[in-house]
DNA sequence: TAATATACTGTGCTTATGTTCACTTGTCAA
DNA sequence: TTGACAAGTGAACATAAGCACAGTATATTA
């Protein structure tokens, strides 16, 4: 039952998000009032009970700053309120379904917000030393970001079959040739419109455990 | 200056940070005196202001559950959130003061736990193509661990006066090598007990913005 | 065109919450 | 054995903060 929002109470729950991440605990109905030009504690009321009932707060009642997030308000579990996202993690690729899939699944990373903004950003680790030059390692989780377009030159994450690759990218007409960042490896030249070939996400992270 | 807590400190420090997981925000006097059999909110304030004068929390003095979690409580144990570790960054380095002192404190980076499991770790941001070959360049965040004791080939983040540099480390004699990952660049040989000097951390994590 | 929802103002009230002060008790180090 | 510190009790107090109710105005929908 996910009800829109109003401009108004958007805005006042982003500005309850915004406090608590500012200093830990959420405003009061006066702290809220004055942020917004409102007089009136009840005008903020109205808009408190407009956030319950729809699902992006919950209240104890008569409570100083009772005010929870609920996952809805996006605070997945309390972890976007700190500037941090969950990253899905891609494991084995099931064919025919789209990256994000379930079955795809295997986890989540949390990652600071400095490395992520955008939703629809995927994990994945990446297997084989050919991408070495680039700084990309085997075992390294990459982080790919789904874009409408990629240019030549792009380190991306293109899903082959069922196996995700990382190279750069470099559309050559109706081919599309993967270059890795190793001299011991060659290119791979694929078909663009393949059934099995696509370009899931440009490189937008790299992290390394040690 | 980091004071050591008393059992009964520790123990308010801690139900202050699970209310805060539990709940979304922090309990009022009352509530913490009912939670450990307290009869007055004057024995709840000594505690609070023992915590906030040892530096584990800062209060907005007359604001209902104004408490605010500094860096020092949530590096103390589990990070207030579930797989995240709040890890320091370190920028420039003033002179003679421990790498986690403030003055040298450019903000936090959420890292999963998965990166970082113990606590003392710090970031820092590195400058220059130095370990290129080990797949660190410029501009990459890396995690940096202390440890009682380095051992020759490790990464290792090191004070030299004011600068941290990353390097291959090598002791040999009552010297150290710093070894760079790139035939561009020579070895750094300093003095082992050298004031200026200290190995700050071997490198157990490096992150990359593309 | 009547009903409903949004978005308020203004006032008064209640209570949840933090503050202050005086005093007590036990522990530990000088 | 004095003094400092931790950890309280208890009561009075001030105020921060939530709630209720009576209105007003506008826009949208049935």
């Amino acid at each position: 039952m996910t009800i829109g929002l109003t401009n108004r109470q958007r805005a006042v729950l982003d500005f309850i998000k915004d406090e608590i991440v500012r200093r830990g605990y959420p405003p009061s109905f006066r702290e809220i009032a004055s942020n917004f030009g409102i007089k009136s504690t009840n005008g903020v009321k109205v808009h408190l009970d407009a956030l319950e009932k729809k699902g992006y707060i919950n209240r104890d009642p008569g409570l100083a700053r009772g005010i929870e997030l609920t996952p809805l308000a996006g605070a997945e579990d309390a972890s976007i309120i700190r500037n941090i996202r969950k990253v899905p993690i891609v494991g084995r690729i099931a064919a025919g379904v789209p990256i994000l899939a379930e079955e795809n699944l295997d986890g989540y990373l949390a990652v600071d917000t400095t490395f992520v903004q955008a939703d629809g950003v995927f994990a994945l680790v990446v297997t084989g030393d050919s991408m070495k030059d680039a700084g990309i390692f085997h075992g390294d989780y990459v982080l790919g970001k789904p874009a409408s377009q990629y240019f030549p030159g792009d380190i991306v994450a293109a899903i082959i079959g069922d196996e995700a690759t990382v190279k750069r990218y470099y559309p050559e007409g109706d081919r599309v040739r993967l270059e890795p960042a190793n001299p011991a490896f060659g290119p791979i030249i694929v078909e663009k419109d393949l059934d099995d070939f696509r370009v899931a996400g440009k490189i937008v992270a790299v992290m390394r455990k040690m």
